[in-house]
DNA sequence: GCAAAAGTGTTGTCTTTACACCCATGG
DNA sequence: CCATGGGTGTAAAGACAACACTTTTGC
C-alpha cells in the first residue's frame, strides 16, 4: 500500500444501493422508487443511500432497507453484499462509490418511501429495463447506472437459488411446496414439472421442514405446510432446464 | 436516495486490495507484501493501494496489480471484484472502505514489489492463516482484516472453478490435462482420479482445445497439449469430492 | 526392462427425466 | 360430478466412481 497522503487522493462518497427482490403473481418484482430531486429528477432508481461515518456497509444496507419499506432483516428476508460500482462519471455531481446489496424478501404490503407509497413501487424486472414506455418516465430506464447494478442482483439470484435454499427467503414462514416451486419459476423464467419438483426438494436433507399444518390456499388438495431448514447449501442442487 | 448534503457525510477513502492466487509446487499460493510504514509495519499484507480520481475500480486493481507484480491482466491471467470491506475500525488511521479483487494467475517468476522482491513473496494460503511461527511477522496474522479477505479470495476461487473453466487461469498458455488436475488438487486440497478427470476436462465442449503439440515435460508417455476453450460455463460442472 | 504419466474400456450405482396414475379438496 | 392442484410409482437415459488395462516416453 502507498504512503499515506490524503491530499493526494480526493475524497469519495459512499452509498448503498438496494436491489430489493419478491415474487408477486408469478413474477420476479423489484422494488424501484422516484426521485425527487436532480439528477435525473422523476425518473425510477434503486432505493439507497449514503453511508453513515459510523455504520459498516452492512448496517447502511439494513437501515436503508428499513427507512424504505419498513422490512427488517428477520422476518425471513435475505441480505447481501452484491458488488461496489465505481466508475467515475456513474454521478455527475461528484465520485461516488455505491455498494450494491441484495435483498430476497417474500411479498409484501405496499411498499413505502418515507411514508409516500406514489414514490415506490413493485415493477416486473421485465419492465424496468424496456426502454420506451407509454407514460413518460414510467417505463424510462432506471437513474445512474441503476439498470446494470439491478441485471447483476437479477442474474445473482438466479443462480444462487440453485446451489442455495435461498429460494425460502421469497417465500413466507410457513409454505407448501408447490408456492416453493412457483418461487423458482418466476425467478428462473421457465416451467418446472411438479411430480420431480416435489420428489427433489422433500428429499435434500435439512432444506424444508414440515410443519404438520395443511393448507388449501391454492385450491385443491390440501398441501403440506413447511418451513426453511437449517441447510443453507443444496447438495445435490437444484438444476435450471438448458434455455 | 437522501437529499445530496456532502457535509452530513463524511469522507472516505476508498482502495482496492488484491488476493492474487498462483498454484506453485502443488500448493495453492498468495502473493503478500511486507509492509513498510505503520500501521501493522514490518507486517505481511495484501497488495493494494489508493483508487485515483479518474480511475474506475477496476482499473485500479489492474493497475496496481501491474505495480506489484508485473502482471498484465493479458497473459492469460483472470482479474474480477471481490467484495468490498468496509467496516468503521478496519483501517486506525481513518475510514477506508476496499474493494477487494480476485486475481487468478499462472506461476511467475518472482515477483517484485517496487522493484524490491524481499517485500513480496507467494506464500502457501495455509501459512498465511497460521497463528503463531519461529520468526516474528513471518507468520504473523495478516495486516487489517487481510485475513478475512484472503479467505474469501480463497472460497471463491474454490468454488468458481467448479461450474467456471477459470481453472486454465492458473495454467500457462499450453497446459496438459494432467498439469491442469493438479491445478484442482492443489485448489481444492484433495486427490482426483487421473483416468475420470481426464474424460470429464476432454468431453466437456468448449472448456479444452488441442493445439496438437505433445509434451514430456512431466515425464512419462508424451501428453497432448491443451488451450483454453471458449467455453466460461461448465456443463456439467466439475464435481469437489465429498469431505 | 522398469518407472512414470497418459489415456481407454467396463461395470455397478446413483441421478435425472418423462409421464402414468392416484388423492383430497372446493364448487 | 368435475376441475384443480398435491403427491407416488416406475422405467429409460445419462452421469459418476472405481478400477483393470494398454500406450509411450525417459532412464
Amino acid at each position: 500500500m502507498s504512503p499515506y497522503d490524503p491530499s493526494a487522493f480526493p475524497p469519495f462518497a459512499v452509498t448503498v444501493d438496494l436491489v430489493v427482490l419478491t415474487v408477486r403473481e408469478h413474477a420476479l418484482c423489484a422494488l424501484s422508487v422516484r426521485r425527487g430531486e436532480p439528477p435525473y429528477q422523476g425518473r425510477w432508481a434503486l432505493p439507497g443511500g449514503f453511508v453513515r461515518a459510523d455504520e459498516d456497509l452492512s448496517q447502511a444496507a439494513a437501515r436503508e432497507l428499513a427507512e424504505e419499506t419498513g422490512l427488517r432483516a428477520q422476518s425471513g428476508a435475505h441480505l447481501e453484499q452484491l458488488a461496489t460500482y465505481g466508475d467515475p462519471q456513474r454521478d455527475p455531481r461528484m465520485r461516488v462509490v455505491s455498494v450494491a446489496h441484495l435483498v430476497l424478501a417474500p411479498d409484501l404490503p405496499a411498499p413505502r418511501a418515507g411514508g409516500d407509497a406514489r414514490s415506490a413501487r413493485w415493477a416486473p424486472v421485465g419492465t424496468l429495463f424496456a426502454e420506451g414506455g407509454q407514460e413518460p418516465a414510467e417505463a424510462a430506464p432506471l437513474a445512474f447506472d441503476h439498470a446494470r447494478i439491478l441485471a447483476d442482483g437479477v442474474e445473482r439470484a438466479r443462480s444462487k437459488i440453485e446451489y442455495s435454499s435461498l429460494a425460502t427467503a421469497f417465500c413466507p414462514p410457513e409454505f407448501t411446496v408447490g408456492e416453493l416451486r412457483r418461487v423458482y419459476e418466476a425467478v428462473w423464467g421457465v416451467a418446472l414439472d411438479p411430480r420431480n419438483f416435489h420428489r427433489k426438494v422433500t428429499g435434500t436433507v435439512g432444506f424444508l421442514v414440515p410443519t404438520g399444518g395443511t393448507t388449501t390456499r391454492q385450491g385443491g388438495r390440501p398441501a403440506q405446510l413447511f418451513r426453511a431448514g437449517g441447510a443453507t447449501l443444496l447438495n445435490p442442487p437444484m438444476l435450471r432446464p438448458e434455455v
